[in-house]
Formats: structure tokens, sequence, C-alpha cells
RNA sequence: GCGAAAGUGGCGGAAUUGGCAGACGCGCUAGACUUAGGAUCUAGUAGGGCGACCUAUGGGGGUUCAAGUCCCCCCUUUCGCACCA
């Protein structure tokens, strides 16, 4: 008998599928569509263990929903701009689109002994192809044209090591770190473009028309930071100017001892008075040169300063003195607070420290009239609020907007934390910003006939910190379209967040020289279901999102949600249960691993290894038990079958139609629901059920022959390669990935009996086997107390009472 | 500091959602076959007790006939957010 061997059957059977195009994707076949959509990986070299233990088990599921009967549209491509190519390029001496280019043909080839049944052949999508980011600059140009792009002069966060800038998304945790290599940003104040998502920060929020997991949710609900409050403007002494404060209690407006307003706020300079200019002068240039670290520790100790004038009450018309202070940011609300020490733990602070009054005007339960000790941040009846005294906070935040709204000083207003996001990178290898800026016509477009803007080969891309394109004086000096005079592009490139923005659509015909006029993609949107990690809750995610309703806006897309429903795989990690990487010499290499083992095992194994949501660390010797399976399946299918004398009992022949028929919808079920480790652990119940029943009569039936080629089918999804050989062994015919998912009958897979727990007093005491299911509770509670093990037990003892679960278990309670 | 999730044998993990805890696999132990091997097969494998039994799902309390699952408190770990007014 032949041996499982992987070296042979795997290539072999990778060649014919190809040369067939047995996947190949029909758009005009009458099946329901099912676009399931993987995120595409970035061409960093070569394929790590965790590409493949994010493909391959979305892999399993697509081949399930197309036996299931699904037409599934199941593509990938490369996220091919961005920094590393760069870096590499730099620290090699080698182009960027070279060693891009270069390492998709590597992944190609690796991607294919993975076995997996992506559409590549005429769907795969490339960013870094001029025929793609045409698209993308075209895009830019469609949202600058509908206001959602605009350029800013602002202080923005700068990576010193990348020598870029970055989206706010980008810069990570309390460090405020580089999201892709680790280094502390630092401001600058830059000219950049921006795209609007704020404009949707509202309708972000709004995840009811799409089944995500709860955790991204959180995640970018948090992110966007939605606050309900109030505008309160503050007259400005002797002026007819006016401060405008955000508040999200303006219940306690007159606790109002200070306005304090960001260092950074163009209003400190127009209102220092002449006396206090210098001293001002000096803490703004502190502040400034404090990083944003220093500033943003919540421990750091308050500071501020009086700059000498005085805003006026809405109500009382009293004197505000306007403070300056670091603790409040230029970047959120309007720059400026009213500072309420009695009710907020930030201003108390600040108000101890600087001797400010701290009135009450909310009063704490049992309050006894005293100052109080320390802030009190909950709600409570109104005090010292003039006209508003008695009202509970709640309605007192209704009446004081109402009032402020009369005097044309207020209003109900709701911030965000979100920001616009800057898509500006002063970087070589990204898709060129389509904009020409022109003396006379300011910021032009570049005509639709010109695009795509070519990014230039040869150009010296040392990260200086300026953009490299400037360097190209080809690249930037133009005519202008508008006016034909001397202008120049821009030269900075897009944030490749952008680029993966709208992929998707791409997909389904790449090569046609329209992408959203194209009727034939409606039908395919919105995508079924995403998977991809969870560290782009609010960086990707968040961008597909933003996209696919200005899409939609702009009458390109006829939906506003781009994946109805997400799912998050894990992270592989190393052995040692640290992250993969180079420098702690723990990474898994897949090639290695499929020579020695096979693709089967490894797409297999990766499903084993625990739950795909969870990730976890890779482990070398869990793989045996795989190696050990599918060599058991291949000796199982080809080892002749033994001749047994007898009959199968009809017992037999329904035990083994239960099993496999409860196999079937378990893997169904469970490949639908991402479950990939209990898919496989059944799977091999159900094995180790077949290697017993080969030993007995059942063998002689046709039900068995029925059985193996279920059992074939049903690893088929997982194990591509030894799945189609063992078909062609039981002489099927080609393909078994072009086979109907075995047809699940419950009245098969039903028990006819069942075993019967008993409890007494909620304790295990016996088992009985084959109670019939049809048994009444009355037959099967009086089974179950006269059992030999039981009836001693409840001699001589009260019987309080007797629960009957049916088909499930009787609980004898007796005291 | 705030918020969320998780904690089950030596290990990865199951558990029909309140109803037999430990499926499946790794590892380990014993045996068989042996061309002596890190192959294959068979049996065993949560802990304790000679035993009938007892104890076990991070710890403590509670609800319930019944709790890994629900509620409260605590501990630990991981992940977000972090002066957001």
């Amino acid at each position: 008998m032949r041996k499982y061997n992987h070296r042979e059957i795997e290539p072999k059977w990778q060649e014919r599928w190809e040369n067939d195009d047995l996947y190949r994707l029909d758009p005009d076949s009458k099946q329901p569509k099912w676009y399931f959509l993987t995120m595409f990986p970035y061409p960093s070299g070569r394929l790590h263990i965790g590409h493949w233990f994010m493909y391959a088990p979305p892999d399993a599921k697509a081949r399930y929903l197309r036996m299931k009967g699904m037409n599934v549209f199941f593509p990938t491509g490369f996220d091919s701009f961005g920094l590393p190519a760069e870096n590499a390029a730099i620290k090699r001496g080698v182009d960027p689109k070279k060693w891009t280019y270069d390492n998709m043909d590597y992944m190609r080839k690796e991607f294919r002994t993975m076995g997996a049944s992506y559409h590549r052949k005429n769907h795969e999508v490339v960013t870094s192809d001029p025929e793609y980011y045409k698209w993308t600059q075209w895009l830019f140009i469609q949202f600058f044209n509908h206001g959602l792009a605009y350029r800013k002069k602002a202080p923005v966060d700068w990576c010193p090591k990348c020598n870029t800038s970055l989206a706010r998304e980008q810069v990570k945790g309390d460090e405020r770190r580089c999201d892709r290599c680790q280094t502390q940003v630092v401001k600058k104040d830059l000219d950049q473009w921006l795209f609007r998502i704020t404009k949707y920060a509202e309708e972000l929020l709004d995840f009811s028309q799409i089944q995500w997991p709860e955790r991204v949710r959180t995640l970018q609900t948090e992110w966007i930071g939605r606050s309900e409050g109030a505008e309160i403007k503050f007259q400005i002494e002797n002026s007819s100017e006016f401060i405008t404060v955000f508040t999200t209690r303006p219940d306690t407006v007159f606790g109002a001892t200070a306005l304090v307003i960001a260092p950074e706020n163009p209003l400190v300079e127009q209102l220092t008075t002449e006396d206090k200019k210098q001293a001002v002068q000096e803490y703004v240039f502190q502040a400034r040169r404090a990083s944003e670290i220093e500033r943003m520790a919540t421990t750091r100790e308050k500071t501020g300063l009086w700059i000498g004038a005085y805003a006026l009450h809405p109500f009382t018309k009293e004197r505000v003195p306007i403070w300056i202070a670091d603790y409040v940011l230029m970047g959120y609300g309007t720059g400026a607070i009213m500072s309420v020490p009695a009710h907020d733990e930030r201003d108390f602070a600040f108000a101890k420290k600087y001797d400010l009054p701290i009135p009450t005007v909310i009063a704490p339960p049992d309050w006894d009239g005293q100052p109080l000790s320390a802030a009190y941040s909950e709600s409570g009846k109104m005090v010292n609020s003039g006209q508003f005294n008695d009202l509970s906070n709640e309605e007192g935040k209704k009446a004081i907007v109402e009032a402020l709204a009369a005097m044309d000083q207020g209003k109900a207003a709701i911030n965000y934390r979100l920001r616009d996001w800057l898509i500006s990178r002063q970087r070589y290898w990204g898709a060129p910003i389509p904009i020409i800026h022109c003396q006379a016509c300011g910021m032009v477009p570049v005509p639709d006939d010109q695009l795509p803007v070519l990014l230039p080969d040869g150009v010296q891309f040392l990260p200086t910190g300026e953009s490299p394109l400037k360097l190209s004086t080809e690249f930037k000096n133009v005519t202008c379209p508008k006016c034909q005079g001397a202008a120049e592009r821009d030269t900075d490139t897009m944030d490749t967040f952008v680029d993966s923005s709208w992929y998707w659509y791409r997909y389904i015909n790449p090569n046609k020289p329209e992408v959203f006029m194209d009727k034939s993609l409606k039908q395919w949107f919105p995508i079924d279901e995403y998977a991809g990690g969870i560290e782009h809750a609010t960086m990707h995610l968040m961008y597909a999102r933003f996209f696919t309703k200005a899409l939609n806006d702009m009458g390109l897309v006829d939906h506003r949600e781009p994946f109805k429903r997400l799912f998050n795989q894990g992270l592989i990690l190393g052995e040692d249960n640290q992250k993969m990487s180079k420098s702690r010499g723990n990474v898994i290499d897949p090639d290695e691993l499929v020579q020695e083992y096979g693709a089967d095992t490894i797409r297999t194994y990766l499903m084993f290894i625990g739950p795909w949501e969870a990730g976890g660390p890779w482990s070398s010797k869990g793989i045996e038990g795989i190696v050990r399976f599918y060599k058991k399946i291949w000796n199982f299918i080809l080892d002749p079958t033994p001749t047994i004398n007898g009959e199968a009992t009809a017992t037999e022949i329904k035990d083994l139609q239960r099993i496999l028929h409860k196999t079937i919808n378990k893997v169904g079920n469970d490949l639908e629901n991402f479950q990939f480790n209990t898919v496989v652990s059944t799977l091999m119940e159900l094995f180790n059920y077949l290697a017993k029943a080969k030993e007995t009569a059942v063998v002689n039936t046709p039900h068995w022959q029925e059985a193996l080629k279920t059992f074939i089918l049903l690893i088929a999804p997982l194990a591509p390669h030894i799945s189609e050989e063992l078909w062609e062994a039981l002489g099927q015919p080609y393909s078994v990935h072009k086979q109907s998912w075995p047809k699940y009958d419950a009245s098969l897979a039903a028990n006819e009996v069942f075993t019967l727990v008993v409890q007494i007093n909620g304790k295990l005491r016996e088992r009985i086997e084959g109670v019939s299911l049809s048994a009444s509770d009355e037959e099967v509670k009086q089974l179950a107390m006269s059992h030999p093990n039981i009836a001693p037990h409840l001699a001589g003892k009260e019987l309080k009472n007797v629960i009957c679960v049916p088909k499930r278990l009787v609980n004898i309670v007796v005291k």
C-alpha cells in the first residue's frame, strides 16, 4: 500500500487545480452570492505562521460554503504601499518597487503551498499598481470636490524615526508611540491633508445595521468619544467678544470661578494684559517644550497662570478671571473650559493650588453647607445657583441651557474626541496626492484623464523629513490644468490606510477601466463577512466605514456599511508565549513546516490549536496529533476492508448513521461560526468511531461505503489535498471540492434512547443507559428510584422532591 | 485612575448555554510487536482514599432541586483609554 506522502500529492493537486482554474468565479451563477473577505497582507517578504493562521481557517470556511451551494467570492491581494519597502530599500540599497514586487512574487508561491482557494487569478488587487492607485487618487479628488478632503496647517504628530506625520489613530498608548516603529512621536507644525471623518462621527456610533463583535464596537465608540453637554459663551470684559467653552456640566455654571484656556489657544495672545505678557510667553514656551507625554501625565501637578484678563459670568455678570493652564488641551472642545472646582477633580486641584474660590453649587447628600474637601461630581440638588436653586442638577442642566439660549450665550452641544484623519505622508512609497498648487488658481485637482499621477522611479527617497518627491523637479514642476501657468504638484503621498479603505470594490474586476460605475459590482455588496485582526479596530475598520458612508453620499455605492459581519481572529504567538519577532528568535517558518508535515496538517493544526479568536502560543509538540490523524485516515481509506463474517445489526447501522449525521451538522455549524477547533475534534471523534466500526459487520453494508464518502467530504475543507487524493482512491469523480456538502438528516441524527442521569441531592449517583425517549416522567422517576444502586440511598430518608428533566436526568431530593 | 475580557488536569482546550466537568489532542505510565525506533497498536491517565465514597473549574459568599455557567465581594492576568472638561 502507498504511504501518505504530502510532498507528492500536494504539489500535484495544486497544479491541477490551478490549470483547471477550479475555483473560477462565475458571476452569472444563480447560486446565492457570498462575499467572504479576509484582510489582505502586506508583502513583507515571506509568509510567517501568522499569515497561515489568518488565511487557512477562512479558506476552510470558504470551501465549506461553496460545497453548501453558495457562490463564494474569496479574493485576496497585497496592501503593497508603505514604509517597510523604503526602509528595506535604504538598508539594502534596492528599489522599493523592486523589493515589493519581488516579495509579492515570492509570497504568491508560498501562498500556493497552502492550497487555499483564493480567487487570485483574475481578481488579485495590488495597491501599488498604477491601475489601482489611479482610483485611490480619483477617490481623493471626489473627496476634495465634496469637501471631505481639506488642507490645514496645524501641529501634527510626527514620528522622528519614520520621518513622517501620522494620523491620531496611528499614535498608540500612554507614551504616544508610532504604531509602526514604537518611537515616541513629537509635535510639528505642518500643512497637511485631512479627511473629514468627523462629519460622520455620529453615524459611526450606530452599529445597528451590522453584526460586529462587541469589543470592536466598544473600541470604536470610545475612540469617537461622544459627550453631551453645552457650549457656553462668556463675554470678555470690556469687549464685545466671547470665549466659548464646552462643558458636560452646564448645571454647575454658577460654580465657575475661572475660565482656563489652553496655552496654544490663539486667544492667549489677544487677551493677555501688558503686565502679564512676559510671564505668559514664558509659560506658553515651557508648555510647548514639554512633550505630550509629560502634559498627559495625570499625576502631574497642575500649573497655570492668570493672564490679567476677565470674562463676565453669563448669569451673575461677576468677573471671572481668565487663566491659561496646560491641563486644558487645544485639541478637544474649544480649547477653553470653565473651571468649576467644587465639582471637577482637576479644577479642584487647580483651585487649591492657586487659591481660587471653591463654591459648592451641587449639594452632595447630607451636605452640611461647609466647603467641600474634595470635588463632588455626582448628581444632587442645586444650590448657590440663583433662580435655579432647588432643582435637581439634571433639571438644572436643561433649564440653564434654555436660559443661556434665550440670552444667546449658549446652546446644547455634543462633542467628539474623534479628529479628522490626517492622510499626508512625507514619504516616497505611496500614492501621490493628485493636487496641483497654483499661485493663481489655488489647489487644483489633477484632471481625470491625467490620472494616475505616477510615482516617479529613480527618486532619491532617503527620509529627510521633507517629502522625497520634492526633490524631483520633473515631478514637482507642472503647468496648472486651469490656467496653464507654472504650478507645483503636491509632493506628499497618502497614508496607506487610504489604499486599503476601498480595495474590496476593486476585487470584482481589477482590470476593468471603471470601478464604481460597473453595474455588476452592486450585487456583491455589502460584504457578507470580513475576517481580520482586532488591531485594526480604530484604524482600518473605522476608515473603511467612513469611506463607505462617504462613497454612498457621493452616489458611488448603494450601501452605508461595508461589512455586515466581522470576525477577529487572535494572534499566534511564539512558543515562549511572546509575540513572534526576529529579535526574539521565536519566529515559526511555515515553509519548513510544510516541507516536513504538509499543508493539510499545518492548516488543520492551526485550526485545532484553540479558539480562532483567541490565538495563542504555537506549540510544535501538538502537531504530532494531526500528523497521526491524517496518517490514520490515509491508511484507513486505502487499507482493504477486512472480511467480517455475519450481518450488521440494525442498531449498528443506526449508530453509524447517527454519529455521521450529528457530525455533518456540527461541523457545518462550527465552520459557520468560525469555531474551527471543535470542527477538528468532532471529526476526530467521528474517525475514532469509524476506525472501530471497521472491525464490525457494518462494513458489509452499503451504509459503510456512504460513510467513507461522507467522511472524506467532511474533511475536504480542512485538508484539500489529502481529501482529493482519497476521493479519487474511492473511485469518485474529480473534484471532491466540487461536490455538495453531505445533506444533514435530523431524523437520522436523533437518539432513540438516552442515558438517564440519576442524582441524589444534586450529586451524581448512577447512570442508567438505554432509557426510552418516550418514557413518561413518572416512568423515569420510578426507574431511577427503584434502581438497585439508588434505592438503598433513599431508605429511611424523607423524600422532599423529585426533579425530572425530560430526556436528561432525575434529581431526587431527600433529607 | 476608568473601562472591558478572561482565569477549567502536567499542557492546548471541550462542555447542547443552569442539568453527567475534563470531549478531542499533546504529554505521561504500563504492556504488545519489534529490523530496539522519537514508528505502530492496546490499556490507563483531575486529585485523594484499600473501599463504598470524598474533593475539585482563581479565592470567599449567595441564588437554585441543580452552578464552570447566574448574582455580590476579592485576587490575578491580558487588552483598550487615559487631564476629553
